[in-house]
DNA sequence: CCGCATATTTGTAAGCACACAACTATTGTG
DNA sequence: CACAATAGTTGTGTGCTTACAAATATGCGG
């Protein structure tokens, strides 16, 4: 029941999450392992990587509250990956941003190299092709927020 | 950088993976909410829905260690989704299977439907008709574990 | 029967992620 | 200045997941 009408964006990304549900477990691990740290700080580090954000932004962009994004840059402050700055027209407002540290960090997540799941053998070039360029642009735009 | 030359298995493995972890968190709480279970049992679940699974095999398809299967399947047995059957040619192994309260449940979580993240929206209806079409190949064939 | 390997179980401990409640600091309003 | 609203912080508790150590039950070779 998929070949023949046309799929919606909802149903093609539920068959999506499936097959990474299965492995993805390993892939977070690895991920963490490379650089030392719980996957919720990776989570905020990447989201910083697109941008600066304030405190509201790494907690709605890296969905999580306002105290679990207030610990989160508290542990990556102390590691030195990013860095508060008070916003002067408006003091209450922190601007969070990744330090050169930060980046280099980032560049070895996205580094990590998962190895594909065999059922990945039954695709052909010209899937494997037509797959990264359809993820690629998908992954261009980042999602914006605050 | 992307559309020139091929692109191996494990490169586009881990752009697929890249995307689905910034959201994978969400679709967890909402699989784990539709159906009352833990993740890690619906794990369990899924594996089983393929085919029935000694301990052992629970273990190594669900990406846990023998004390943490057993302590999964006691869980699942108790809620009246599993059975375990000892093995009459060889007492020692318990095969695994779904009841059929469990293959309601399964049935539930593959239903669950998460909606597409924003980024998805760059994708016409061709490029969801040919990512559809690839998920659904490698879906196609479970891993198989004794 | 003895000793060893296999399959499973029980118990314990630790790290991580998440949510809620309460507190401080700053801004804007009447 | 009192007041409410906004932004962020701190503290506390809870559940999920994983890892390891030790015990039980069964099977097999001598």
């Amino acid at each position: 029941m998929s070949s023949s009408s046309s799929s919606s964006a909802d149903e093609v990304w539920s068959s999506l999450l499936t097959l990474a549900t299965h492995n993805l477990e390993d892939y977070r691990r690895q991920v963490s392992e490379a650089v030392g740290l719980p996957f919720s700080r990776v989570r905020v580090i990447r989201r910083l990587a697109a941008r600066p954000l304030t405190m509201g932004g790494v907690a709605d962009a890296s969905g999580m509250d306002a105290p679990a994004a207030s610990v989160a840059v508290n542990d990556l402050e102390q590691r030195g990956l990013v860095v508060r700055a008070t916003d002067p027209s408006n003091r209450r407002v922190k601007m969070v941003e990744l330090t050169a540290a930060g980046r280099e960090l980032h560049a070895r997540v996205e580094n990590v190299a998962p190895k594909a799941p065999p059922e990945f053998a039954v695709l052909e070039p010209s899937d494997l092709e037509a797959l990264a360029g359809i993820l690629a642009r998908v992954g261009e735009r980042p999602i914006s927020l605050s």
